[in-house]
DNA sequence: CTACGATGTCATCACTCGTTGACATCAAGC
DNA sequence: GCTTGATGTCAACGAGTGATGACATCGTAG
């Protein structure tokens, strides 16, 4: 972000910035990736998204996989924590996200098994600590039996819903209003993930 | 078909078998594309499993994306026309299935996208003739609201569930028992899709 | 102004994929 | 026995892939 020497307001042109390059290819492959997974996204794919020359992403990331982790972590890291009140949040959440750019790079890792072991161990961390460590808290605290397994079961419920409805597997599911589908979950996660009471 | 056992008047074993080769690559790409899909299997790996050259597939399917749909249209006429009493009852079949020998074909090319268009179409016609339908009509004879939009999400969080045991996303969900786990989700599918009441 | 490191461009490598066609080998009919 | 068609084997092709290194070009320190 140093002083681009020219006129104020519009950005000089920067025909040679390592970093805006870099930035260029994290964007391009955060979107292709998320869009369409790690192995059906080539790195002239993401080259010419970026306007970047695909070999750059072997000089400034080492590797196509390594560029993969970066942007997850980048997904990661763009998320603040975050405390939900209810179940069906999870659910708000997560489908607002897919509403917006596709299911990300963290799910197609967790759900796609062309990923590389290490690359689905991480996105499988990031997807327990954020979703399901808290529901999982929340019970044990109100001293529900089975937290972690029922837990688990309502983030595996919440993604395929959200899956189905951003992948088009029905034919009402992917066009419903998202508040509508989060109120009728709502109801069915209170069996499964009693609310805390406290 | 006819006697091939070792009657003189009868044809002699079958070293030389086109039907038995044929049979061996169904089956191979059967297990080998409902465990990793479409795109990562190859006609290798399938010539290979089933011991017979790979450009056999060639020759007796045309290709390799004929020798999914073939795999899938095996696997959707094994299936026996079924009908569910309780929700949770899709979730038991399902996982059944999943836990005999992965997600299976028409399962791969509806959560997958590298799959054809054409392919991922008719896997989604048969899951929801198969699973969404069936539940659909029990409510819209129970006159319960938003009957589709219910049975859509129910099996869409149903293979959320399934999936998610199979593809060991979490900790203890792949690997509690089956039944367990379809308790579990029978009180809360009961909020979503209002069992039948006749 | 010049030299040098940083940045971008390009051709090409090694590899895997699905597919093809030539060739070998077997079983059976004349 | 020899021919003939069916069946199996094999090497190779062309199209992709990710990755690599040589080279060109820019920006700037000296």
């Amino acid at each position: 972000m140093t002083d681009p020497a020219s006129q104020p307001g519009a950005h000089a042109p920067r025909p040679r910035n390592a970093a805006a390059s870099r930035q260029a290819l994290l964007d391009a492959a955060q979107g292709l990736f998320s869009q369409k997974g790690f192995e059906a996204t080539t790195v002239r794919e993401i080259g010419e998204a970026a306007s970047v020359d695909p070999a750059l992403i072997a000089r400034y990331f080492g590797s196509k996989a390594e560029l993969y982790i970066a942007a997850v972590a980048v997904e990661g890291a763009s998320e603040r924590p975050q405390r939900y009140e209810r179940p069906a949040q999870i659910a708000e959440v997560m489908m607002a996200r897919m509403d917006a750019g596709g299911p990300g790079p963290i799910l197609q890792a967790v759900l796609r098994s062309d990923t590389t072991k290490e690359i689905r161990d991480a996105a499988k961390a990031h997807l327990v600590r954020r979703m399901v460590q808290p529901l999982e808290e929340d019970m044990d605290t109100a001293g529900v039996d089975r937290a972690r397994l029922r837990a688990e079961t309502a983030v595996a419920a919440v993604l395929g819903v959200a899956l189905g409805r951003s992948l088009g597997w029905f034919s009402e599911l992917g066009g419903v209003d998202r508040h509508e589908l989060v109120a009728l979950l709502d109801e069915s996660l209170d069996a499964l993930v009693p609310p805390a009471l406290d």
